[in-house]
DNA sequence: CGGTTTTGACCAGCGC
DNA sequence: GCGCTGGTCAAAACCG
């Protein structure tokens, strides 16, 4: 289970069609009437890849901890939808130190990875939906397109102080950044893929579930630890 | 003892 | 209407 900063307590289980591995139920017990959930599945190709889905957005405060979590999700989501290919290595050392030392990047993705038993990468396609429209390319068609057009970009997560902040350039640079580092990794790819297919289907048969409140999905790879289990994060809205 | 987890039952939506 | 499936409820068990 992956810790994000919110406190979550299970309230249902189930055998979902098609997968070997039950699918659990969690509410966020932050607040009193928060009504965010969240489903945890594991992916039926990967069992290493833990699938999550959010659902909702938080009606209370969030800690550092889950304000950052919410803050690479946006970052990440930016970084897949863009599927910037640049091969900037000068930014490779810093994105890949990031997850061994969370002080560095405290905003980004450093401290997910320290308060995840395991390496993380979240996405959060609600966030930069219209973003990725922009961005998308047709050689990138493993990627979830069911939030596009969507008007709303509020995600699950992102009740605190990002929500007001002017992230959009330091963003930017960040999605340069964490774009070179993974877009490189060649084990993404392939770990991405079976998420997708886990969760939407097999790739390439749809543009995914139009009209569902579905984000996307991301897995995480650390070249570092092979061994580690792998997640995945979705966000959807209302 | 209070909060969380487990687990079978219940309900709604959907396709046939 | 019936069966299947996904999601939720709620009582009992569990745990610190």
């Amino acid at each position: 289970m992956i810790n994000d900063g919110c406190q979550w307590r299970k309230y249902g289980q189930k055998m979902a069609k098609g997968n070997p591995c039950p699918r659990a139920y969690y509410r966020c017990t932050m607040a009193i009437a928060c009504p965010v959930r969240k489903q945890v599945q594991r992916c039926a190709e990967d069992k290493t890849i833990l699938v999550t889905t959010y659902e909702g957005n938080h009606n209370h405060p969030l800690p550092p901890a889950a304000t950052v979590m919410a803050n690479t999700t946006s970052s990440a989501a930016a970084m897949l939808l863009s599927g910037s290919t640049t091969s900037e290595d000068s930014l490779m050392a810093p994105a890949a130190g990031s997850f061994l030392h969370p002080s560095t990047y405290a905003s980004t993705m450093a401290a997910l990875s320290a308060s995840a038993p395991f390496p993380t990468i979240t996405l959060d396609l609600t966030q930069t939906a219209n973003q990725l429209q922009l961005l998308q390319r047709p050689q990138h068609p493993v990627v979830p397109l069911s939030m596009y057009g969507l008007p709303q970009k509020l995600p699950g997560l992102m009740v605190g102080p990002q929500a007001s902040l002017p992230f959009r350039p330091q963003q930017q640079s960040m999605v340069e950044t964490v774009t070179a580092a993974i877009t490189t990794d060649p084990n993404f790819t392939a770990a991405l893929a079976a998420a997708i297919t886990s969760v939407m289907g097999a790739p390439g048969t749809t543009n995914g579930a139009s009209g569902s409140n579905a984000a996307s999905i991301g897995p995480a790879i650390v070249p570092e630890s092979p061994q580690c289990p792998k997640s995945c994060t979705t966000f959807s809205i209302n």
